[in-house]
DNA sequence: ACAAAAGTGTTCGTTCTACACCCATGC
DNA sequence: GCATGGGTGTAGAACGAACACTTTTGT
């Protein structure tokens, strides 16, 4: 792995699929490209890396906060894969790094830096429909949520969607939502208090939704499920 | 994701992960390091893209069969994690893309292009024991155990270790090496014969493990396993 | 006959599923 | 009171763990 000669130099992009809830929808944020190529078309938030001293990591983290103006606290993140297909920027050749980041319901993203426009998406939308997303973005988009759907199962990464503090029934309209599939609230219940440190409660109640009052969890410390919450793959 | 000044170039690396079973223990091919940096010290095979054109699923399988000799028939071969911590080549500035691959038992490694030595190492040796390995190579093996572990619970990729025909004592040793604990021989044998497509009898028999002749299969079509075949994690 | 490994049956406890039922609020 | 959503109880099905037992070979 060493020859100092023949090494092709490559760009070496991040790119991130931001999902959110709103609305009851799987949202993704976009932006809308305001130069060549793919002008005008839409695609994921995301750039090149900073400088020679930027980890991959940070340049995701910098690349979110400057879309969204907002700060990286109550944020989940994760490397997903990596995107090098020849051809797939007609400039040059770009290697992307494809991140996943979950964020709860936030007031409208902050368009800034490159991006023209920033604005949330239905993901179903998105993907059933034209017009597709600029480069392989569409791809890298249907990764993601595949992704997202198997880290609910094994995870606790459904709180990433919530805000700071939620009911159960918060929780359940996440898997709900992002699976696309109702789950029985009764069952629900029982499994996700029972696992441990996966939900603090807070000793607090809202009526937000109407009827009893709930009561209101914070996430705790576990990341993984054991045992998993699974989806009926029959269905 | 546009701006054409100030993107750094950048060297992008594919590094594999090999995996097999030899001597009842989890191996991995390491590669003596012919120049600096790290000269002499052990290292993945990988190297760097070899044209403008080539993509990375190309890079590693070109790599793994320049390293091993080897035809890319009955191989696991899938991308794993990028690595692209600024300083983890003192050279230059290189993104590794870490892949991870699995083979059946095989003949001695052929030594080959830019690596003066190519041979199997026991994965805890490297691990545990010093001397460490060249880049961070040692965390990019690490997770690359991780991930195995945790595919075998979920997928059929237990098969990648064995050769075409096996028999469910072969398959069952496969876990039980790759996990470090050991399994119930029958539970484990009702287990994977009662998968859907995961294992075919070939109608065929052996004896070579002694006892009662035992029967063989082949791999089936499955890559899932449901429902999934679990790590007891209490011990 | 005996050892060794393959493979089957059975029991028991845990977990999942479906659904009946009660609880606490707003109107 | 009644609608609405929150939360508990419970019976049956499905599944996994543990282990007794039978089968089929080599020596």
């Amino acid at each position: 792995m060493d020859d100092e000669w023949s090494i092709p130099a490559v760009a070496v992009a991040v790119d991130l699929v931001v999902l959110t809830i709103r609305s009851a929808q799987l949202q993704v944020m976009l932006v809308e490209r305001g130069i060549e190529p793919f002008r005008g078309k839409l695609a994921l938030p995301g750039g090149f890396l900073a400088s020679e001293d930027e980890d991959l990591d940070t340049a995701a983290m910098r690349e979110l906060t400057e879309e969204t103006g907002l700060p990286a606290e109550s944020l989940f993140l994760e490397q997903l894969h990596t995107y090098g297909a020849p051809r797939r920027d007609p400039r040059r050749r770009v290697i992307s790094v494809g991140y996943l980041a979950i964020l709860p319901d936030l007031p409208e993203p902050v368009a800034g830096g490159d991006a023209s426009a920033a604005s949330w998406v239905p993901v179903h939308q998105v993907l059933r429909r034209r017009p597709a997303l600029a480069f392989d973005h569409a791809r890298i988009l249907a990764d993601a949520v595949e992704r997202a759907r198997r880290r609910l199962e094994y995870t606790t990464i459904a709180t990433a969607f919530c805000p700071a503090q939620f009911t159960v029934s918060d929780l359940r309209s996440v898997y709900e939502i992002v699976w696309g599939q109702s789950i029985d609230i009764r069952n629900f219940h029982r499994k996700v208090t029972s696992v441990e440190d996966f939900l603090i409660p807070t000793g607090e109640r809202t009526t937000k939704n109407g009827g009893r009052p709930a009561a209101l969890y914070r996430r705790g410390k576990t990341e993984t499920l054991h045992p998993a919450i699974l989806r009926d793959s029959t269905r």
